[in-house]
DNA sequence: GATGAATGAGTCTTCATTCAT
DNA sequence: CATGAATGAAGACTCATTCAT
């Protein structure tokens, strides 16, 4: 086998493992058996197991990028309305994860989810949360301020996503200890962009 | 010391260090250390690393609980407005997620993030993503499709949040391998939800 | 409780655990939670985990001294016959044994014997052993050689006892490394006391 | 060094010191530094602790398997007298203890001997029963009831042997609690067997 | 290049013992 | 005397990495 096809065998087999178990559950031997290689041949190929794991990202990334500007390219700015604009990001964003799901999961593997042990107690915190916003969906469309017609499933993931992803960054990444106040105008916020498409006019 | 208040100190330690350095970047060493107790101290309390990790767990589900039978109780269903009981519960989620930014981080750390080693390759692909999606909005804004008003950075955080979400869901747990159809209607519903509050009508 | 009932409750306790688990696999916990006292109680009676154990052995040395002299007493050397002193010697012995098993356990244990994962293989050896001569004792009474009335299962534990024994003792503790012919007139001598008893005479 | 030899290399090494001071006072640093290799060179070749020491007695038995199984094959049961039958048994079991006498310790170690600490008062027991039986052949030879010729040291091994045994069988592996009068017909059938080859007739 | 035996620093975990209350 | 929280030395085991063949 050539040095390349070697090197892509290698990543192929890591990427499946670190997807299955997670970084820290991947041993090197696990990924040699995968490989049904010797244990030294890996690091004739890479300096080290973050080695490993930082390629696959590194990829990841350029893919990404190449994908991005290629649906750049193909949509004229000019003459499509902001809905087939916003239409086309998310479809080529849609595409592009769901053609490599191991990546996915290794990338946007929620929370902790990387160790089997805590996944129990994970699950059931995130299934919680998720739940409750399904519910409150429910009750909507019961009390009529929501159409029949929409997928609650997808809906509930979209504000749980966005829930989560607000709570991280200006709690965790940009960690300005938000006062109330911020905390009401970002709830006001979100409600203005989610109020139009969410409830029926009455 | 008495015993409730040792295990709280433990607990208290534990947290602040897994949520700065993740759950295996975390030694025994450290959470001692953090608590200057003596190595053995802690597993009078703890069975071992794994349940000091699931109780912490467990502590911000059972809150999370608390809080949203609260929130529920607090709310008048018959004579409440769409707007108002949605902008409560989202109101009511961030005060909790900001009150334990800690706990905050562990329960919602995006993707890997969990080794100091990847958070940069992992930041670029997360910071690429954002950027992209903050340009769109800026562009959507000059073209006069989006208001000058919104706030790109909370919505940007949003289009990220529920993207990565619905990715994760779709394409990782419930693995049913998306046809493009598939794909396409979410990409159509998605937009159905967002066009409304988003886009200026013209 | 004072402190002699106290002492004797400990090594009751501690003598109950031993047997059952051995000396390794007997924590302090295990024989404070057998005598319901706290942990550090258990030190002011003994100065270590050894010391317990020692005196248990003493104490009993000590009842198998008296138990010797009080039978040497009750025999009138002139007039008993070498039958009955021999089975006095064996009665009063076996007795003195089977009034405390869990002392006689703790002595007598063959072998490891002294922690459960071992006890599966041990025992198949021993186990081996014992069906090899109680199938030779068959042996010699189908062939007519030994009498029917004889007890096999004692028998075989007569031997297998001995042969351990004299193994134990001219190859491990007086290691001098025996001669092949050596072993030759330890087989004949054993032979000579043997024989008589067993083989029926033609 | 090849595995196989690597292997064993490390089984003489634990054998030797497991012998000498058995199981739980024998650290795998102690074996890695007989052997002269590394910590983590053991965990190559064995699981763990356990697996060495069971490994070891598998070994033994098989070997032992095969010594019977060639003794079997090697008498001609139609023309040997119960002599000669009894006595092949019990030199070739003997010859088998003695070629290696560090398995014989560890398979044969009488009651705990696991820990120097406690070699002194059990010993002592041991010595005094030892003691008490020797005496009582030298007064046997003293009255004329056994003959002069006896080697008193192998006998009293015997009757030791046999005595742990039986106590050991009946007291504490078939712990059916034995009535007085069980004991007397086990003292009686003893002394069936060994009368006629120890005592002289008048 | 490939191999896989060897390495040893690094961790978790146990448990007899101490000591302030 | 009794308590039980705290101690920390000691030991088992892991696993990424090296290197002679």
């Amino acid at each position: 086998m050539n040095p390349d096809e070697r090197k892509l065998q290698i990543l192929q087999c890591a990427k499946k493992l670190f997807s299955k178990n997670g970084y820290y559950e991947t041993q090197i031997s696990d990924i040699v058996d995968e490989a049904g290689i010797a244990r030294g041949t890996i690091y004739q190929y890479f300096k080290n197991k973050d080695e490993i794991f930082a390629t696959l990202f590194e990829n990841f990334y350029k893919k990404w990028e190449r994908m991005i500007s290629e649906t750049e390219s193909s949509i004229d700015l000019k003459n499509v309305t902001p809905h087939d604009y916003l239409k086309s990001r998310i479809k080529s964003s849609l595409y592009f994860f769901a053609s490599d799901n191991e990546m996915c999961n290794i990338v946007l593997r929620m929370g902790v989810g990387i160790n089997k042990n805590f996944d129990s107690v994970q699950k059931k915190l995130e299934k919680k949360i998720f739940n409750v916003i399904t519910n409150d969906l429910k009750i909507g469309q019961q009390f009529k301020n929501i159409s029949m017609d929409i997928d609650t499933q997808l809906f509930a993931n979209i504000f749980t996503g966005a829930l989560f992803r607000i709570a991280y960054y200006y709690f965790v990444v940009h960690k300005t200890q938000k006062e109330s106040h911020d905390i009401d105008l970002l709830a006001d916020k979100v409600v203005s962009l989610y109020s139009p498409g969410l409830f029926l006019k009455k």
